[in-house]
DNA sequence: CTTGCATTTCTGTAAAGACAGAAATTAAGA
DNA sequence: TCTTAATTTCTGTCTTTACAGAAATGCAAG
């Protein structure tokens, strides 16, 4: 196991100091952060003596990875241990992370701001229409986003980025027809 | 002050809930929400009782929520109190938000990634090669981000609406004269 | 200047999250 | 089946964050 270099390990460190600002816990990220720059996969052992964390932090950040999708285990010939390799692909793994956050973070809302709004539809005498149209905007936004997101994530890796590349000037030239 | 019909309530306690997985306080998030749906500015002392929370947390969470800059002071006629209101305009608050975060949690990672491929760069001997592969295309990809984002933010709202809404053939569009 | 309300800052407590070390479980090879 | 290495789960401690209530400050009207 070589060492790492400098600029990997002030990577990694600031990689789990964002993570805590991205509500991912900061063992977690340095873990994710260690393994994307590593070619080879790392077992839990060399992952504890390289962030110098105790093992049991390691196994249960290791399982968080897991569930998120971006970390995989796979076997050596001649090792009975498990290893462990973060996804290599940048976009890829962009992908699944923005898979799971909006599955974490948009759809729980989406599906609350359905109710309410079937809520204030229901409601009997006045209510308040003003809410209720707060409301009714904040649903329409999120359902944008929402499909954009779908939508997005069924194109290959290479349009997706032309089109990431592209979109102001595509935007703008919408903009100037719908003038 | 009017009461608050119950869809609001259900929806500022789940807005206050997600509010936690994003990062934001949880008092926050429901002033946030409370003051969205609100026609008319509240005080201080109103979203209290509204809410059921300590004076000095509603004092602290509006700060917050003004350093955002989604939420405005304003004085009423004959009224010495304070009082707050949300930004109405459900695009402008989240550009807002984006922008917020944008500063927060992409710029430093930036100007972080450009920093350790620096480094990597000036690495005597044989170095790393593959690490310093990964993270170039990890800053390649931050860059790509960075640059949509400000792309984005330049473009006018309903531009950037119909942008959203087309995306996806936008793209694939592209996908097809990229083949 | 002073009185009284509005607001912020301070202080202590409670709750949540992170984490190390120990114990328990699992599974492979002898 | 037994042994041993590997991994996970459990338990307690420490740190951080959230929050209420009290104290202090600020400010406007009289």
């Amino acid at each position: 196991m070589k060492e790492l270099p400098d600029f990997a390990q002030h990577f990694i460190l600031h990689w789990g100091e964002m993570g805590t600002k991205w509500g991912i816990n900061r063992t977690v990220a340095q873990i994710h952060a260690l393994l994307f720059l590593s070619e080879e996969p790392l077992n839990a052992e060399d992952i504890c003596t390289r962030l110098g964390v105790a093992r049991s932090n390691v196994s249960n950040s290791l399982r968080e990875l897991q569930n998120w999708g971006i970390v995989k285990v796979v076997h050596l010939p001649g090792d009975r241990r498990d290893h462990f390799e973060s996804i290599k692909d940048v976009y890829e793994m962009f992908r699944i992370i923005a898979a799971e956050r909006k599955k974490r973070e948009i759809d729980p809302t989406l599906a609350n701001l359905r109710n309410c709004a079937d809520e204030a539809g229901q409601e009997k005498g006045e209510g308040d229409p003003y809410a209720k149209k707060q409301l009714e905007e904040l649903l329409g936004f999120f359902e944008l986003v929402s499909d954009f997101y779908d939508k997005m994530n069924r194109l290959p890796t290479k349009s997706a980025i032309k089109a990431i590349r592209m979109g102001d000037k595509i935007a703008k030239s919408i903009g100037a027809i719908g003038k």
